[in-house]
This record gives structure tokens, C-alpha cells and sequence, in this order.
RNA sequence: GGCGUCAUGGCCGAGUGGCUAGGCGGAGCUCUGCAAAAGCUUUUACAGCGGUUCGAAUCCGCUUGACGCCUCCA
């Protein structure tokens, strides 16, 4: 653990800058982020998402922070469009694969703690479900009507935006002004309810046919998308806390109508800093299950997908989106992932020398300035890429070491050893998988082991047409022979 | 149509008013029976046009292009 105070600067959405970090508590984090909703499987985007705020989370308790950190599980079925059509998208995915809704969000629950598992993320402190925080939403929406700035329905409770936004200022998050959008506004369905198109469902009516439904003091129905994220972080966190996240495509109108929730119940702000990862992009355009232009995490374990020429490890995945800045848009490609997959084998191959190397009296680097410089990075909003330049420096520093062409101190190796293995295991929260484990691999192991002993006496005897032999066949094979100085080891494309 | 973000070298991707990002690829060298691997060194950039400035790729304006939100979305 990171012991020095370390002044951490974050960019906050909702002044459009970045602020010096000052937990409510010193000591305390509470940290909200919006988890998916469990309807389908999790693709790569997703991961990307709940991936930036792993890292944010650990390199917090790497400095010694503790941290609540709750992201929720969206189990309840919501509408397909804010109007009053739509399928419940639960509810739909039941009708399709002819099971319980309930069985939907099971299926989909374990499939996303799966994926994250294989890509090494720490689960967060609390994972609460909407559909466990229903009489929480029931009680704020009741508060909000006692506040007048919501109305009833047929069943229904909307929250009167147009009203809220005479006292409070409706859009500051995600810049717009509300002039702007009722002039904008297409034309409202007849059959809506609402008074203004910029209002929006704090609980909805259930027709008969809905499975997903709860009573309430306005009829049998379920609550409108935003107010769980309203009812379970105030639950775990407070009335105000100090990190909200989630995905920038739920900047607007999602966390928009969050802060509308707390102010119009609580009377003031609910969050300190909010923070919004960009989007992983395909082709250039964002990934969604809608359009099915999206990679599934399994098809990159499997290479099972037309964009992809061969399988990528977890880790390397993960290496691939933290070598871009959370905040940025990254696109994927085959491309892309490929030379982050030789990147990340140079820097394990580096951190794996560090014990082999040999220290001197003096160090001919400043490892205490290097070391800062790593900190600096992810100081400054959290900027993985630059702490991965960082990251590489130090493989070049144990490289040059290693070949006698620097020195370094007992104190010096050992703050390297630690900084470069915390940061890049504990913080970044890579693997290093190079090991294989599983039987079969360890038999094939052997017998190529067998084949570098031939082959290591055949050269000893200078007998090349069998050494070259063994290598040319294996290399067809797809194993490909390293000869090193001391000895030869080998990879299995 | 409204709001917003971004345009960086062969590719990916940081950052900054003047001083090296980094990775991949390429080139050279070391090592090697040869080759590969590995290591070291090295290479080029800041969409276009104006403006501010001693100086801009970095600030301002315009143009072009891409993307995101405005409907569920990470």
C-alpha cells in the first residue's frame, strides 16, 4: 500500500474541469456507479465502463482509502422508450426464450459476474438489486408528490420537470437548458399521459399482462429507470456522496434526472464529483446490443469473431483499454489489440527479470523521480496510458540493469520491485498469464521440452540438419522456439 | 434540427503555449552455427484556412470531417 498523501485531480462532468479530489471524509470514499441492465449478455463495451472505475476503485485503496463502492444490478424491467410504448425489455426477453423474468435476470446476472471475474475485477463492496430497493423508491416517490413536483396519472407518477426547474436548474449536467428542449421536442404521443414531453416516470402503471409488478399507493406497476439509482445510492451512501459514474451515454437523460430525484427530495445535490467513461467504438461507431455491432467478451477469449484473426487473454483485453485515458473514445480493432498483446508480453518479460537482477553500492537512476512520475499519472484523472509510458520506462531501467549498463542500490530494486508490481497488478489489476495451468498443456509442455533437449544436443554436436528439424516442424506446428542465454524456451501461437 | 466531443507520425494512443510520451511496425546494432526470439539505439506528427503571441500542434475564429446525446443503452 501507497502511504504518501497523494493530491489527486478528477474531471468533473458537471463543472467540465478537473478539481482537486476531497473526499466528504478524509478517509472515506463512497463511490456510485451504474450497473447494467441484466436483459443480455455483457459485451465488450460494457466491460470498458465498469473496467475504468475497477481501476479508479483500486488505485483508492491502494492509497489507503476505504472505500464503499456500489454498483447496482438494474433487474427491473424497464420500458424500451420514455413514452408510454414500449416492451419491458426483461419482460420481452422472457417471452423469447419462454422463462421467468426472474430467470432472465439470473441468467444474465451470473454471465456478467463471470465475464468480470475472467477480466480480474474486485467486486464492488455492494451490489444491490432495484427489485430489492422497491419500497425505498415507493417512499421518495411519495416524497417528491408531498413536495408538489411530481402528479398522479391513471396509476402513473411523473415528475413535473417544468416545475422542478423554476426553482432548480434542470440540465446543468449535461448542458442543455429546457427552453431549448421543448423547442425541440417532437411531437408527443397522444395517448401519453404526461403533461410535458420533458417529463419523466417515477413510477408506472403495470398493464395486466406484466409479470415484473409491485403494489403501491397508486395501483399495482414498478418504478421508472432512474429512481433506483436515486434510492440505492442514497440507501448505502448518503443523501451526498462523493463519486457517481457510469457510462457518458447515461450523462442525459439518466443522471439528469438523478439529480432532479435528490434535489427535489433531499433540497440539495446529491453528488460531489461525477464521472463518465467514453465509449468503446466498432468500426468506429459505438458498440450496442441494439444494432448488434458490438464483440462479446467470450469471443475474444475464443477468437470466435469475424474481426478478430486469434484468441486475446483477459489481461491483455484489459491492458488493451487502459492503454487509452478512460474520458477518451476507443476503438477497437485487430490491429490495435495485437500490438497491445506484444506490449503487455514486454512488460510482464520485464517485471519477470526484476528478481534476477544484481544490485551495486550506488544507482546510476533516479528511481525516487521515476516512481513519482508513475503517481503523477494517475493523479492526474486517473491517466492509465501515461503510467503504462511510465510502466515501460522502468522495463527499459531493468533491461540496461540487467545488461550491466546501469546500476542500482539494494533500496532502489526493492522501490522498483514494488512499484512496478503494485502498479501494475494491484492498480491496473493485470495478470500475469504466461503460466499455463491446465493439464493437457503441461503434458504438451513436456514433450516440446523433450524436443529443446534434442534439438540443445543435436547443436552440441553440431549437428544442425536435426536441430533445424525439429525446429522448422514445430514451427509449422505453430510453436516457436525462443533460444536465449540460457537456453531455449517457447511460445504456442 | 438542437447540444456536445474529437481531429496527432505507417498503425494504436498520451500530452502540452517554447524542452523525449509510450506501445506496435520500420531501420541499425548486440547476441547467435544460421535464423527467430530478446535487448539496446533510432525514425517521423499534430485536419485545412485565418487570427492572438517573441513563439502555437497547444489559445481564439471559420471551414471540412467523424463521433456521441437529444428514444433503451456502459
Amino acid at each position: 500500500m501507497q502511504s504518501t498523501k497523494q493530491t489527486i485531480r478528477i474531471y468533473n462532468s458537471l463543472s467540465g474541469k478537473k478539481e482537486e479530489f476531497k473526499p466528504l471524509n478524509e478517509e472515506h470514499i463512497g463511490m456510485y456507479v451504474c450497473g447494467p441492465t441484466v436483459y443480455s449478455n455483457v459485451h465488450l463495451g460494457n466491460v470498458r465502463t465498469f473496467m475504468s472505475f475497477d481501476m479508479i476503485f483500486r488505485y483508492f485503496k491502494h492509497l489507503g482509502y476505504k472505500v464503499r463502492y456500489v454498483r447496482n444490478i438494474t433487474d427491473a424491467g424497464h420500458l424500451e422508450n420514455d413514452a408510454d410504448e414500449g416492451e419491458d425489455r426483461i419482460a420481452k426477453k422472457a417471452r423469447l426464450e419462454q422463462i421467468e423474468p426472474m430467470e432472465v435476470v439470473q441468467k444474465y446476472t451470473v454471465d456478467f459476474h463471470n465475464i468480470l471475474n475472467k477480466f480480474n475485477f474486485l467486486p464492488p463492496s455492494i451490489e444491490p438489486t432495484a427489485t430489492g430497493h422497491i419500497i425505498e423508491q415507493i417512499e421518495i416517490v411519495k416524497d417528491i408528490l408531498d413536495k408538489g413536483l411530481a402528479y398522479e396519472i391513471n396509476g402513473s407518477v411523473y415528475f413535473d420537470v417544468v416545475k422542478f426547474n423554476e426553482t432548480n436548474n434542470y440540465g446543468k449536467l449535461s448542458g442543455r437548458n429546457i427552453e431549448d428542449m421543448i423547442a425541440n421536442t417532437r411531437e408527443l404521443n397522444a395517448q401519453s399521459d404526461k403533461k410535458n414531453p420533458q417529463d419523466f416516470a417515477l413510477w408506472k402503471k403495470a398493464e395486466p399482462k406484466h409479470i415484473m409488478r409491485w403494489p403501491s399507493p397508486w395501483g399495482d406497476g414498478f418504478p421508472g429507470w432512474h429512481l433506483e439509482c436515486t434510492a440505492m445510492s442514497t440507501k448505502y451512501l448518503g443523501e451526498q456522496f462523493d463519486i457517481h459514474g457510469g457510462g457518458m451515454d447515461l450523462k442525459f437523460p439518466h443522471h439528469e434526472c438523478e439529480i432532479a430525484q435528490a434535489e427535489a427530495s433531499y433540497g440539495h445535490t446529491p453528488v460531489r464529483y461525477w464521472m463518465h467513461a467514453n465509449m468503446l467504438t466498432l468500426n468506429g461507431k459505438k458498440m450496442a446490443k441494439s444494432t448488434g455491432n458490438n464483440i462479446l467478451p467470450t469471443e475474444i477469449f475464443t477468437g470466435d469473431n469475424e474481426h478478430l484473426s486469434k484468441a486475446f487473454s483477459p489481461s491483455v483485453a484489459r491492458f488493451f483499454m487502459l492503454q487509452a485515458h478512460y474520458r477518451s473514445i476507443l476503438d477497437f480493432s485487430n490491429d490495435a489489440i495485437l500490438a497491445a498483446e506484444k506490449g503487455y508480453n514486454r512488460l510482464m518479460d520485464g517485471i519477470g527479470l526484476i528478481s534476477f537482477l544484481k544490485t551495486s553500492p550506488t544507482s546510476s537512476l533516479d528511481i525516487t523521480k521515476w516512481k513519482q512520475q508513475c503517481y503523477d499519472a494517475m493523479n492526474d484523472d486517473f491517466n492509465t496510458p501515461i503510467l503504462i509510458a511510465h510502466l515501460f520506462e522502468g522495463v527499459k531501467y531493468i533491461n540496461l540493469i540487467k545488461d550491466g549498463k546501469e546500476s542500482i542500490s539494494e533500496a532502489d530494486l526493492e522501490m522498483l520491485s514494488t512499484t512496478m508490481t503494485e502498479l501494475t497488478f494491484d492498480v491496473l489489476g493485470l495478470e500475469n498469464k504466461s503460466a499455463s495451468s491446465s493439464s493437457g498443456e503441461d503434458k504438451l509442455g513436456g514433450v516440446v521440452d523433450l524436443l529443446i533437449q534434442l534439438r540443445a544436443e543435436a547443436r552440441l554436436n553440431k549437428d544442425f540438419a536435426t536441430s533445424d528439424k525439429i525446429r522448422n516442424e514445430l514451427t509449422e506446428l505453430g510453436i516457436e522456439l525462443k533460444d536465449g542465454k540460457d537456453g531455449t524456451t517457447f511460445s504456442i501461437n
